[in-house]
DNA sequence: CCTACCGATCGGTAGG
DNA sequence: CCTACCGATCGGTAGG
C-alpha cells in the first residue's frame, strides 16, 4: 500500500516508458542506448535508475503495455455480432484499430522474438489462452458451417490474415512510390470469410 | 578479372557469411559482435577485415543471399500447374520449402526493417516486381473466376497467408508445451483457395 | 535529478 | 591470418 507521489515522479516514469517504446520500436532494443531514452524523456542517463533497475526491466514494462497481444486481448473480449460474418468483421476492424493506435507496435513482436530470444512469449501466450478460447466458443456456437474442424486452425488463419495484412502494408509503406490506394482490409476479410465458411 | 585464390580465402569468406547469418538471425544485428562472428568461423576478429570492409557490408551480403524475398523469387518463376488450384498448391508448398531450408530466415525481414531501418527494402522489392507480375499473369490467365479484381490484393493475400502460417508456427514452436501436431499448411491453402475462388 | 566516473566491450586499425 | 592496441561508447554506480 504505497501512496503515489503527487507529481513529478510518476510523470517522469511514464515519459521514460513512452520514450523507450518509441525508440525500441524504431531502432530495435540493442541499438537504443539508455542515454537516448533519457534524452528523449528530458533527463540525464543516470536518473533513469531512480525509476528502473536496468534496461531489461524497461523493455519488460514496455512489452507489458504495448505488446500486440496485450493490446488485442481486451478487444477480443468485447466482440459483438449476430453471426460469424459480423463477429469477424467487428473483431478484425477493432483489432486493427488497436494496433494502428500505436505505430510500430508490430515491431515489438520481433524484438521479443529475436533480440530477447522469445523469453516472454510463454507468459504472453498463456494470458492469451482463455480469451482466445472464449472468442472461439462465441464463433463456433453460431449457427454456421465452419470449414476448419480444429478451432485452433481457424484462429491461426484469422490471426494470420490480420498479420499478413499488417505486414504487407508495412512493407508497402516502406516503399517510396506508394500509391495513394485505400487499404483493402475489407477485401482481406472477405477472402477469409469465403475461405472459412461453407456457403 | 580476378583469379580466385585456389583455396583458403574463399572458404573462409563463405564460413564468415554463414556464421554471420546464423548469429544475426538468432540474436539480431546489433547484439552480434564481430568477435562472435570471427570465433564462429574459426578466426580472430581482426582477420574479418581481410574479407569485408565493415559490419554493414556483412549484413548486406547476408541479405543478398538469405533474405526471404531472394530465396522465394527463383521458386516463383518455376511454378507449374494446370489450374489456379494446382498453381497455388505448388507455389505455396515450394515457397515454404525454400524458407524451411534456412531456419530463422524470417528474422532477416525484421533485422532489415527495424534494425537497419528498411534501407534495402526498395532494392529487394524492385527486383521482386517483374517476377510477381509474371506469377500473377500465369494465375489470372487461367480459366477460373478469381474474386479479387486487383491482382495486387490477390498477391498480398497469398503472401499474407504464407506469412501468417510461418509466423504463427514460429510463435507456437517457441512454446514449451508444443503438441506434436502435424502442421496444417494444406488447411491454410484450402481456406485461401475457397476464399479467393468463386465456386 | 545531475555530474562525474567506473570497468567492460565494441568496431576497426597497424604491423607483421 | 594473428597479436596488440586505439578511441569511442556502452550500461550502470557513487555521491550529493
Amino acid at each position: 500500500m504505497r501512496i503515489a507521489k503527487s507529481n513529478g515522479g510518476e510523470a517522469t516514469r511514464q515519459a521514460l516508458i513512452e520514450a523507450s517504446y518509441r525508440l525500441f520500436t524504431s531502432r530495435g532494443y540493442h541499438a537504443t542506448t539508455m542515454r537516448d531514452i533519457a534524452a528523449d524523456a528530458g533527463i540525464t542517463a543516470g536518473s533513469i535508475y531512480n525509476h528502473f533497475a536496468d534496461k531489461d526491466q524497461m523493455i519488460k514494462e514496455v512489452l507489458l503495455v504495448y505488446h500486440p497481444i496485450m493490446k488485442v486481448l481486451p478487444v477480443l473480449q468485447q466482440i459483438e455480432g449476430q453471426s460469424v460474418t459480423e463477429l469477424i468483421h467487428d473483431s478484425a476492424r477493432r483489432m486493427l484499430e488497436a494496433i494502428d493506435e500505436s505505430p510500430g507496435i508490430l515491431n515489438l513482436m520481433y524484438i521479443e522474438l529475436v533480440e530477447l530470444n522469445g523469453r516472454h512469449m510463454e507468459t504472453l501466450m498463456s494470458s492469451m489462452f482463455p480469451v482466445v478460447q472464449g472468442f472461439l466458443t462465441k464463433i463456433y456456437s453460431q449457427d454456421a458451417k465452419i470449414r476448419p474442424q480444429d478451432p485452433l486452425v481457424f484462429f491461426r488463419a484469422f490471426v494470420g490474415m490480420l498479420l499478413g495484412y499488417g505486414l504487407t502494408r508495412m512493407a508497402i509503406a516502406n516503399l517510396p512510390n506508394k500509391q495513394g490506394k485505400t487499404t483493402p482490409l475489407t477485401e482481406f476479410i472477405h477472402i477469409f470469410l469465403y475461405g472459412v465458411l461453407e456457403s
